[in-house]
DNA sequence: ATTAATATATTTGTATACAACTTAAGATTA
DNA sequence: TAATCTTAAGTTGTATACAAATATATTAAT
């Protein structure tokens, strides 16, 4: 018995494997809006059977990423623009409570992955796919961010919260646009790394929830314009 | 084809029918902590197979209600006090945020309900199983606020941690307390209404909050007393 | 040609047999 | 007696055949 013991069973492995490959690119817009599943290529795909491509398909349902149709097919969820605006109301307000709500202090560990990102952004424009790489980094940061949130609640329900409103970027942002959106990001990850060094928590909180509301504020201006 | 076009499907609406069952049954604690819930029993009891049972499980799963554990079985999860803590103290934070996020104006079909679910707390006493009974009225009472939350995010996200905690009152609450507790309720609808009734919304999230923290105050307390 | 009805094909939901794993009791050995 | 291994019973996970619902193509009637 010279096996690890892992504490996560085989099954629940593969489960997250698969879940966290479906959400990714309904996230990433690999799924476009209305894209059918099939479960029978999608069991093909993963060699499994439809049981487990099926629990995967229902816990998406129940976090508003996939609508199921019986008879019909499983169909990736369209963005809703009014749904979108009152979730970024909420994760605005909810940002609020990470100052609140036992703050954790930032680990060297993160402050180097954070560096990372933000060089990472730099190269954004060399990638074959800039958009869906700026998606793919936006998710990582916020990853990141979550880390500092001690209050476990709090965090499983921003974490749930973002995943619904994360397809706006690669869904709403032209190509022509990435490039400033990631300066900005840029900047905001510079800014981060600089108060979390220096551990001042309550300014972080702010800068995020700044950076937020700004999104918020160009959703509302895109419906306004109509795009 | 004179039959109403359900929006619901059959196989949805059995869903929903076991998973409130299980989920009530857990939380009015008819099964305990460390229950186990038996696949089979379930199917037999609700006339299925265990496919759909396993659905419901899986759900309730994800919402911290039950563990599942390969192998050995499906078991009500214990109760926790420092995560109690922890979801109580979000929980807190997020009925501030009702006065913020779109509140609506209680219709005058919410305010007979909350007056006749208010005379229920003075029959409490007279229930065969007073405690229950207490547990049984604070979800409904917590139901009929959560109509007041305009934010659909925001309530599908308090409904969520309320089943999380909702435990706690007959898991905690001595049997010769629950007359007391049920006058604290009875008079918190009654104030409430009032405040609903003059569409004075601010007041009425304060009043729930007070509600919230007297409840935390308590756990605490019992906490320290190592109840 | 258009429309409605019908039949066929496709897809998800359910039931069920079997595989993989866990637990606990019993046998075995020191 | 105590500890350890083995075995068997019981439970959840997976694969698969079939049922139920939906969508599509075909056909017939107007």
């Amino acid at each position: 018995m010279t096996e690890i013991m892992s504490t996560i069973s085989e099954a629940e492995q593969r489960f997250q494997w698969i879940y966290q490959a479906l959400r990714s690119r309904i996230v990433l817009l690999d799924y476009e809006p209305g894209t059918r599943l099939s479960e029978e290529q999608l069991a093909e795909e993963f060699k499994v059977s439809r049981t487990p491509i099926r629990r995967v398909l229902n816990r998406l349902e129940v976090e508003g990423l996939l609508e199921i149709r019986r008879g019909a097919g499983n169909f990736v969820t369209e963005v809703s623009m009014p749904e979108l605006l009152e979730v970024f109301e909420l994760r605005m307000e909810l940002v609020r409570l990470m100052d609140v709500l036992a703050p954790k202090a930032a680990t060297q560990d993160l402050l180097k992955r954070l560096q990372v990102l933000q060089n990472a952004c730099l190269e954004i424009a060399d990638d074959p796919k800039p958009k869906r790489r700026f998606a793919e980094l936006n998710v990582e940061v916020f990853l990141s961010f979550m880390e500092l949130v001690g209050n476990q609640a709090l965090r499983e329900v921003q974490e749930q919260l973002f995943y619904r409103t994360a397809r706006m970027w690669p869904y709403l942002l032209a190509e022509e646009q990435v490039a400033h959106e990631a300066k900005l990001l840029h900047a905001e990850i510079s800014e981060a790394v600089r108060l979390l060094a220096n551990n001042h928590y309550p300014s972080f909180g702010h800068l995020y929830r700044c950076h937020l509301a700004m999104a918020s504020q160009r959703l509302a201006m895109m419906q306004t314009t109509g795009v």
